[in-house]
DNA sequence: CGCCCGATTCACAAATTTGTGAATCTTCTG
DNA sequence: CAGAAGATTCACAAATTTGTGAATCGGGCG
């Protein structure tokens, strides 16, 4: 089966905007996307702008937050600044999903308002440890889920 | 120790933040910790407004929001219209990790690009591939640890 | 039945986000 | 070391998002 440029193109942005939709920037999402699918040794800047349909400043602003949460890294061209952009292959969607700090911070915020709150019997102080309790599970648990994936992927 | 409402309004807005940099829309984040910290019985459309200094009509919209994704339910009060919101208890954070059909739609996604690549060895189909799986484990281990969770808030 | 209080909706204004073009900077090539 | 191609940055413009005020709707009470 040939190569469907223009369904590939559409799912690219179908998949950019389901991301867009989860709170992530628009144009990084795109990007990440249409990396994603590219062929083996990644995409310059340049092409990645021709492919979207949009500048080199927003390609340029997109990829330098996609590789300081993480996601992509540069490639450098030996002779060339015709850098390419690829994916740390496999580390990009734990990154998405397990690195970021985010639950350890509700936690702890949920044990902040229950403190403020003072008394344990009040039921909004018991919610707030309940969300505390309930972020750190989650906080302990994401890393192991991540190592049973990789098993998983391995075997 | 007597309740500290500075602290607590300080903590419910940070808390707010949190979820709003996470992609949750403000002013229902605003809405959905104020509620999480409110004493029994939930509160009216004007406590909430009241307390977080907004209009009518933001309150209006948020919990509509809330209501429609599940996280809050309208507690009718026998006599009047002003109605009180709650939290659907244990269920808010199940729902804010779980119930969304996201990761599903994404690995359909991820198998529709591949496909779309038509060549499955091209190492962008196997890339989108890969998400796929990824997402799909997810998607199914998800419900687990949400059991695994209630188990160990019970027991 | 008619008044009143509160919730909801809608059009608009404010604020934030997003992407562009032009200028600037960097570094490879001759 | 000068020229040139590409990348980056910055100020601004366009587009979205967000929240308000005014008008409308609707149920409860006299």
């Amino acid at each position: 089966m040939p190569r469907d440029e223009q369904a590939l193109k559409a799912t690219v942005e179908q998949s950019a905007a389901v991301l867009t939709a989860a709170g992530f920037p628009r144009m990084p999402a795109r990007v990440l996307m249409a990396l994603l699918v590219a062929e083996a040794g990644g995409l310059t800047a340049s092409e990645l702008g021709d492919r979207l349909g949009v500048s080199a400043a927003a390609i340029s602003g997109a990829v330098r937050y996609l590789s300081q949460i993480g996601i992509l890294h540069r490639v450098p061209q030996p002779g060339s600044r015709r850098d390419r952009w690829e994916f740390l292959d496999d580390a990009w969607y734990t990154a998405l999903m397990a690195k970021s700090p985010v639950y350890g911070v509700i936690a702890d915020l949920g044990d902040r308002a229950a403190d403020a709150i003072g008394d344990e019997s009040d039921i909004g102080a018991a919610r707030a440890r309940e969300m505390a309790r309930f972020y750190r599970f989650i906080d302990a648990r994401m890393p192991d889920l991540m190592r049973e994936w990789e098993e998983l992927r391995e075997g």
